[in-house]
DNA sequence: TCCCAGTCAATAAT
DNA sequence: ATTATTGACTGGGA
């Protein structure tokens, strides 16, 4: 069992190429803006002069982009002249640094990007276009520095401060009410143990109901809304890291392991403590199978129970408990054919009969030890992914759903 | 109302 | 100095 498939991606990187090119000539064939104004809160950025389109309208009409050779390459470049996130992403993007580092880190497939989503994307390739992209930005640069240097300068000798409205959106004005500095939110930080038993509720239960939510707020002594924030959060974030270990598995999965692409490329997986870390008592060992080759596309799987699926107790280990039969079963949004590069496009599913290993062979001497993380996030996506489906059906395992009060 | 995708922005880590 | 991480917020959906 293995696909070699390999062959071909040569071209991946399509970066000199330029998949977005379309540039004007049959701009807009739809609708456009009947109305004047528009509103749009957004639209920042003067953008590259390009066709008087906004870039919601490139976006809409854009081919599907190949994020990760896209950030690649976007990466690249910012190194190899010095340019900062902070530059790029408040002048290029319209986003703030760390917007910029996480999209560039851990960029989401296409396909499961919303249209907002692909904005920042399609800035990206247009940038990367823009045979001046690089010496712009250095001006910026160079524009940055005289007018801190001319600040610093005057404030020195002046002993005075200087506004300059460059750059700056708004800063915050600041409300100095006097006696009242506190206004500034703390700014939760979570210890390492909440940390850690939020993480073992969430493998319990990753949609807590609010009855659990306010008993784990008051057991941890913090705020119910810092409880559902850091739910909601953690599952978009697990979610968003099986989207990259899907993508790297589709690429250079194959006996010779690494690969060959050159766009693809390895990058750094999280684990380090994403999901476990510690796990004290627990240990995951033993869950294997959960063979689910690219579930999501709204795969459709069948589970019997999940409740009890994750170990804590540390007993069960029931194998592979829920076979997914995630076929390729293409969701709302199946969007037929697109032409052109379907880098990530539907891998269909290969499970044939499920179970067998996921990925990553590993050929070798042991060494995976990312694989339980893996393998747990899978679980947890899956969780979800039931979650979602039994909602959605409304019917049986009202587990401990919350009750439809209401209903008569 | 509950979820989620995107972001922001403070602060950790390099 | 930069870049990475992450709790909280916002807007859109159903």
């Amino acid at each position: 069992p293995e696909s070699p498939l390999s062959s071909a991606e040569e071209s991946v990187n399509g970066l000199a190429g330029d998949p977005l090119a379309s540039q004007s000539s049959s701009l807009k064939p739809p609708s456009e803006d009947p109305s004047g104004g528009e509103s749009q809160p957004g639209t920042p950025l003067p953008l590259p002069g390009h066709s008087g389109l906004s870039i919601q309208e490139m976006v809409a009409m854009s081919p599907e982009l190949d994020t990760y050779a896209i950030t690649k390459k976007v990466k690249e470049v910012l190194t190899d002249n010095n340019l900062g996130q902070r530059l790029f992403g408040e002048t290029i993007l319209g986003l703030t640094q760390g917007s910029v580092s996480d999209l560039l880190a851990r960029p989401k497939p296409w396909h499961k990007l919303s249209l907002k989503g692909r904005e920042p994307f399609v800035r990206m390739q247009l940038w990367l276009q823009d045979p001046h992209s690089v010496e712009k930005l250095m001006d910026m640069k160079r524009l940055e520095k005289k007018a801190y240097m001319k600040r610093r300068l005057s404030s020195l000798s002046d002993g005075h401060s200087v506004d300059g409205g460059l750059v700056g959106s708004e800063y915050m004005q600041g409300s100095q009410s006097p006696g009242q500095q506190q206004l500034k939110k703390p700014r939760v930080v979570l210890g390492p143990e909440e940390k850690e038993a939020l993480k073992k509720a969430y493998q319990q239960k990753p949609y807590p109901s609010p009855k659990t939510i306010e008993e784990l707020a008051s057991q941890l002594n913090l705020k119910t809304s810092t409880v559902i924030n850091w739910f909601h959060n953690y599952r978009s974030r697990i979610r968003r890291e099986l989207f990259i270990e899907e993508i790297q598995a589709a690429g250079g999965v194959g006996p010779g392991s690494e690969a060959g692409s050159p766009s693809l490329r390895g990058s750094k997986s999280g684990e380090g403590d994403s999901c476990d870390g510690t796990e004290s008592e627990g240990t995951v060992e033993t869950r294997q199978s959960l063979g689910i080759g690219l579930e999501d596309h709204r795969g459709a799987c069948k589970d019997h129970d999940m409740e009890a699926e994750s170990e804590a107790g540390g007993s069960n280990n029931s194998p592979a408990q829920l076979d997914c039969t995630a076929t390729g079963l293409a969701g709302p949004g199946s969007s037929g054919g697109q032409g052109g590069l379907g880098l990530f496009s539907l891998t269909e599913a290969s499970s044939s009969s499920s179970a067998s290993s996921t990925n990553i062979p590993a050929s070798g001497p042991a060494r995976n030890p990312r694989d339980n993380n893996l393998r747990k996030k899978k679980a947890a996506n899956l969780n979800n992914i039931i979650h979602r489906l039994e909602k959605a059906a409304s019917k049986e395992d009202p587990s401990d759903l919350i009750h439809p009060l209401t209903r008569t």
